[in-house]
DNA sequence: AACAGTATTTAAAACGTTTTGGAACCTAAC
DNA sequence: GTTAGGTTCCAAAACGTTTTAAATACTGTT
């Protein structure tokens, strides 16, 4: 409710004054700073986030739009990282506004806030190959970070796991405990992600001389049910031609494997090897299941400080190629891997 | 990008005559306001909520500020339910904003918030007995509406299911069947809506002439785990003492009661009747169980677009006491109660 | 005592919109 | 041809802030 000119009148000041007192400006005497500051509490003092963006092109706001279709449920990772993407924030004293768009063009929604001018800047989830959003939000020289990145040399900002390497640990591991017939049931073919998981997983496939077999790849919904609907169909096959190692990109694949192993039959890690990557949400985990999943694992939650670092920095003029980080996940082996079944090795 | 000045510059209007034109002002002739429209669309503009806001005092967003604990799960409801607000409030130009927060005082979010400046009203969820947020923001004068509501005549506005009927319409059910002893598992203590549920019980109880048993309602987590609790030790009493019918406050919370009936080897509804109240949220559905579930039915995505009626109608200036919905839940027969267990019965 | 040099403050413009109070124009009536 | 009444338009103020350019107040030096 009160003004910089409620203020200004206060104390005899003019509200350049004050505005700068305020604002850390260094031509301020101490004196009469120390003065304004405990005038502006006293007379619990807020700045007008309007007229600020109407000035100085800042709204101190920053967006995140999530596609939401009816039906689907809430991504618990992705609330994971809201949480702490607005804690981090809430420390610059920026607000993330989080809008659910129904929109079918992805992109619409971000021109439609971005004419209307109210946010600063946006995070961006879960990016797709050749995501037009990335595209689109370049074109119109709006800063945003993306978690994830679109390809292997982005022109954005981003902070994203190192997937292809994430896949390559885990391959890696399984060829070490002899393991040939390996498979790869992987999340959605139109995730970026798991398009680099393919390719770390095909590049260690080769190092290691291991031979790829098409149907030994599938791309599908990170849920439990995909999981064991998918792992059901690999175990159907005969014994010397299944494969003797599953490759999970999520826990929730994994749990749904875990199942389907157990209804085949068959005993992890004896009859098969299972590693899936851990993103360390709440929901679904990887250390209380029988037998305890190895993993390749990077807490998603550590992905929040460094976006919204790098957000910042954008808003503070860096440069989108300065703002580019990418993390590796950590191998831990438990026991759902083992070396490879010998009767039925090739 | 354009603004009114560019538009009036290039018709050779004022700014005033553009911005009525386009406000739909009467004062304006039919000839030049279709100019401008079209002129508008042409240069593509889009007004400056800042600005706007700045002088209407109107910023054309409204704001949920949801709490949330690290490590608690996504509520699916909450989405179900912002995602159709969003929708609806989408439809009169109005953003949707969502906040995370973090803070352990509830109201100070909503200080915060306000004294920035850039929120026109608020919907409030799941209201706590006597909520600090509500009597904060009527003292603040703050248009807001409630999903749910605090006491049987409150003077803010809302939304709400008829939680007294509801359980109710449950204990009714189960006593036209012959039970006598009814055990009710509600939700938390703390909520508004859990109180409302068992004054309901306990009114239903009387009239039917049933007696009331203190450990026979439990207040606790809607969760499936708290179900299943709660169930196993109400089924560990001695077969003559234990309840022949319970009441659920979720489907959520029916699942771990099916469960704990399971495991103590209870037929249901031979040994036990279960009822339970249905948001039809999709994620723990009612009617895929087995048995299905008997349930009072009141699908939470209906409340949505009321919950968006009445906030638009209380910036438009209506007064929060002509904002009041009560509805009614369904009751909805499924094969989850029957009569009550004749040996057993008292 | 005058001067430069610096430290501190101010007035005023700007941001893009809405709205108030007139002004100009037109039409019809006297 | 003046007046009245209505229609259509405009200039300017206002909202609360930041920032530019200029003014004033202090220093210390000569």
């Amino acid at each position: 409710m009160a003004t910089l000119k409620d203020i200004s009148e206060e104390l005899d000041l003019s509200v350049a004054t004050v505005s700068r007192a305020l604002n850390g400006f260094p031509e301020v005497s101490e004196k009469t700073r120390e003065l304004v500051e405990k005038t502006a509490q006293r007379m619990n003092y807020r700045p007008n986030r309007a007229a600020q963006k109407l000035v100085s092109g800042r709204s101190g706001m920053v967006g995140m739009l999530v596609p939401l279709q009816p039906g689907m449920s809430a991504e618990s990772s992705l609330v994971e990282v809201i949480m702490g993407l607005s804690a981090r924030l809430a420390e610059r004293d920026i607000d993330l506004v989080m809008q659910v768009i129904l929109d079918e063009d992805p992109v619409a929604p971000y021109r439609r806030m971005i004419s209307k001018n109210t946010l600063d800047g946006f995070i961006l989830n879960a990016p797709q190959v050749s995501d037009p959003r990335i595209a689109f939000l370049q074109q119109a020289k709006v800063p945003f970070v993306v978690h994830g990145r679109i390809d292997d040399d982005p022109t954005h900002a981003f902070y994203d796991l190192d997937n292809a390497d994430a896949a390559a640990q885990a391959v890696n591991l399984l060829a070490d405990l002899g393991h040939q017939r390996i498979a790869f049931i992987n999340g959605p073919e139109s995730a970026a992600f798991a398009n680099q998981r393919t390719s770390g997983f095909n590049a260690a496939m080769r190092t290691r001389m291991l031979s790829l077999q098409a149907d030994f790849l599938s791309y599908g919904e990170n849920t439990r049910a995909s999981g064991y609907m998918r792992a059901l169909s690999l175990l159907a096959l005969p014994p010397d031609a299944r494969p003797t190692a599953l490759l999970c990109a999520s826990t929730a694949l994994a749990h749904g494997v875990l199942r389907a192993a157990g209804d085949r039959g068959l005993s992890v890690p004896k009859d098969l090897s299972i590693i899936c990557h851990d993103d360390l949400v709440p929901v679904l985990t990887s250390d209380d299941t029988n037998p305890p999943l190895t993993v390749t694992k990077a807490a998603l939650s550590l992905a929040c400080a460094p976006l919204a670092d790098k957000l910042i920095a954008l808003l503070n003029g860096a440069s989108p190629v300065e703002q580019q980080t990418t993390e590796r996940a950590e191998l831990i082996v438990r026991q759902s891997t083992g070396p490879a079944p010998r009767s039925i090795g090739a």
